[in-house]
DNA sequence: ACCATATATTGCCATATAACGATATATCAG
DNA sequence: CTGATATATCGTTATATGGCAATATATGGT
């Protein structure tokens, strides 16, 4: 039980389903989806750990970067299958899309340091 | 966003989630899933109107008592959805078996009021 | 009308959660 | 080693959540 729970928590967030459907498009750094969220650093690190946990996002570091991305190999079966519906959902969706249409302009080279 | 949410927070919940399965196998009363969850009929009541809010379930009255039922025709896409995904899940969880174990022996017309 | 019973609602408490700012950690450049 | 920068962690605060007991509401029987 304690897996799928995890997983279903992760998604219980507005904020934590926006960074989801932003790493559909691309990996991001922390502060780019701070800037795409609108929220602070570590408000943004924290939920990217929840999504952590429940094995939704995944992360390589690059230096000083560490670029989060949907997990490709989740261990968790119930991640594997929501990652999957999610991905076909909200596309629509009036935030989602606010932010979509912003997320070609955030790059981490020009974001300040807050 | 919101009935996403809904539908996430809802399941977000052992109790809930339980609910959900034993509703799979049989419409239930409030006071029979009382019995097969172990909690308080008030606390009952109120995780069936999160599940209801959500299109998760739904109900129907039989003079005094309110048979709820998996929502088989929800409005909300996400709850179709899930409830789908929900009733090849879990099936084998130890908490889940325990309750669905016990599910035959709780019958109404044996449980006394608390 | 009155009582019994099933469910819903309310009030309360303890814990969890999301947010922030401040601080700590980690990595790279010089 | 020192400074700069990206991220993580900590401490705090406000709100949300899950639990219970007590009370209110609704329905059926006498």
């Amino acid at each position: 039980m304690k897996p799928f729970i995890k997983v279903m928590k992760a998604l219980s967030d507005p904020s934590r389903v926006k960074i989801v459907k932003a790493l559909q498009h691309r990996s991001l750094c922390v502060c780019e989806l701070k800037e795409a969220l609108g929220l602070a650093q570590s408000t943004v690190s924290k939920h990217l750990k929840v999504l952590e946990e429940a094995e939704l996002v995944s992360f390589e570091k690059d230096g000083l970067w560490v670029n989060f991305q949907l997990n490709r190999q989740p261990g968790n079966t119930y991640a594997v299958a929501m990652l999957d519906q999610v991905s076909d959902w909200l596309e629509a969706d009036a935030d989602i899309r606010e932010m979509l249409d912003r997320l070609p302009d955030i790059d981490r080279e020009f974001i300040t340091r807050g």
